[in-house]
DNA sequence: GACCTCTCCACGTCCGATTC
DNA sequence: GAATCGGACGTGGAGAGGTC
């Protein structure tokens, strides 16, 4: 029979624990989890054994062959290179539409975000309601009471004896509109796709809603669903509740015509682009402008990469929005915005563009968040 | 490069259903 | 019965892509 062994488990500088253990379990997976439950750790965390052969310096452990009784093991908290995440973060916005920030994981032992290894390309707050991506299965929502009720029945009776359902107009709304609000929750301009996604969705959690003369017996929800959302938008400008609806309206953007007629004269955005607009952050107008001052001096040192990048994560949206109201001629924004014309940041920016715009499906994924950082090491 | 067709989007309008 | 709401549809401007 093993001996038990003693192990000393250090948490942090000044705060330590003993851990008896029965046998030293086979992998280093098991120990981790071991150590975590018996110090209450949550989160990601590795760990390193004290090496006698090097004067007692802690050295990762990569195999549990290493443990002896009395050995110290340091815990680690979160592996930067391994638990690369990407996610949208509040704070400090950039230069992309599809803004992201990948950073290390800051698991409950970790605040790490501020690390080299973090890349700000955070979103705007305007823009918290888009912080998932597509689905890769669409969730459709809980309707009304009344409507789930009808809906119930109706599948209940669809199950029995294929009979489907007319909605009566009170439901077909109550579907649409909490299908669009659902819908604009991750995005403003959903393609044909998404909307084909969300139809068939709708038909197989409701199966009494399909439509037997249509396309995948969902056609016509698409249809109604792609009307929907032009008319749901329209209702959103309407009541100015969505100021990136606002900056695409046609008429706003004829403002010199005195009788603006709609489309007229305009450039329009590309086929599913449309001109990207946060809101003003809590900051003022004052204070982002006082940034952008400091901007113009900082471009100028040496090796400051990363002020840069954080005070152009800050001012994105006022300088987005000044790009987007003034449309300022190229040599204003370089003498406004130097750092824009940087080329990490125009690497970054063209790199995010093209990601967003060909694979929008990697852009959340940890192998993308990698790709990324090891190319901004190497590249820029 | 010109032309054509298709598609997208905003906007306006129609019309049936619902509410008052 | 008038007012309101909202789905549906038509229209026009513009971009994309294909063809010659």
């Amino acid at each position: 029979m093993a001996n038990p062994i003693r192990l000393l488990i250090l948490l942090s500088d000044n705060n330590s624990e003993r851990m008896d253990l029965a046998l030293v379990p086979d992998t280093v997976e098991e120990l981790i989890e071991q150590v975590k439950e018996a110090c209450k750790l949550t989160g990601g965390i590795r760990l390193q054994y004290k090496d006698i052969d090097f004067g007692g310096t802690f050295v990762n452990l990569s195999s549990t062959s290493s443990i002896k009784d009395l050995t110290t093991i340091k815990v680690i908290p979160s592996v930067p290179d391994a638990d690369i995440i990407l996610e949208f973060i509040d704070s400090v916005p950039t230069e992309n539409s599809s803004s992201l920030s990948a950073h290390t994981d800051s698991s409950s032992l970790s605040t790490n975000t501020d690390s080299d290894d973090t890349i700000i390309l955070s979103r705007s707050p305007s823009e918290r309601l888009r912080t998932k991506p597509w689905p890769k299965e669409f969730n459709i929502p809980t309707f009304s009471f009344e409507t789930e009720g009808q809906l119930e029945k109706g599948n209940a009776e669809y199950t029995k004896n294929q009979t489907r359902l007319t909605p009566t107009s009170k439901m077909l709304s109550d579907i649409l509109e909490r299908l669009a609000e659902t819908v604009f929750s991750y995005k403003a301009y959903p393609n044909d796709a998404d909307l084909s996604d969300v139809a068939q969705a709708l038909t197989k959690k409701h199966p009494c809603l399909r439509q037997p003369d249509s396309f995948n017996e969902s056609y016509g929800w698409k249809l109604r669903l792609k009307n929907k959302m032009c008319n749901y938008r329209t209702q959103l400008k309407s009541h100015g509740l969505a100021s990136e609806l606002m900056v695409n309206t046609l008429k706003s953007k004829s403002r010199e015509d005195s009788l603006p007629h709609p489309a007229k004269n305009n450039k329009k955005a590309r086929r599913g682009e449309a001109n990207y607009y946060p809101q003003p952050s809590f900051e003022t107008q004052e204070s982002l402008e006082e940034e952008r001052t400091l901007l113009l001096t900082e471009v100028k040192k040496r090796n400051n990469e990363r002020t840069i990048r954080e005070k152009m994560a800050r001012t994105f949206e006022f300088r987005r929005q000044e790009i987007v109201d003034q449309k300022p001629c190229i040599e204003n924004l370089m003498e406004r915005w130097p750092a824009l014309f940087q080329v990490e940041e125009v690497y970054l920016s063209f790199i995010l563009i093209i990601t967003n715009h060909f694979f929008p499906e990697i852009i959340h994924t940890q192998g993308f968040a990698n790709t990324l950082k090891v190319f901004i090491k190497n590249y820029i």
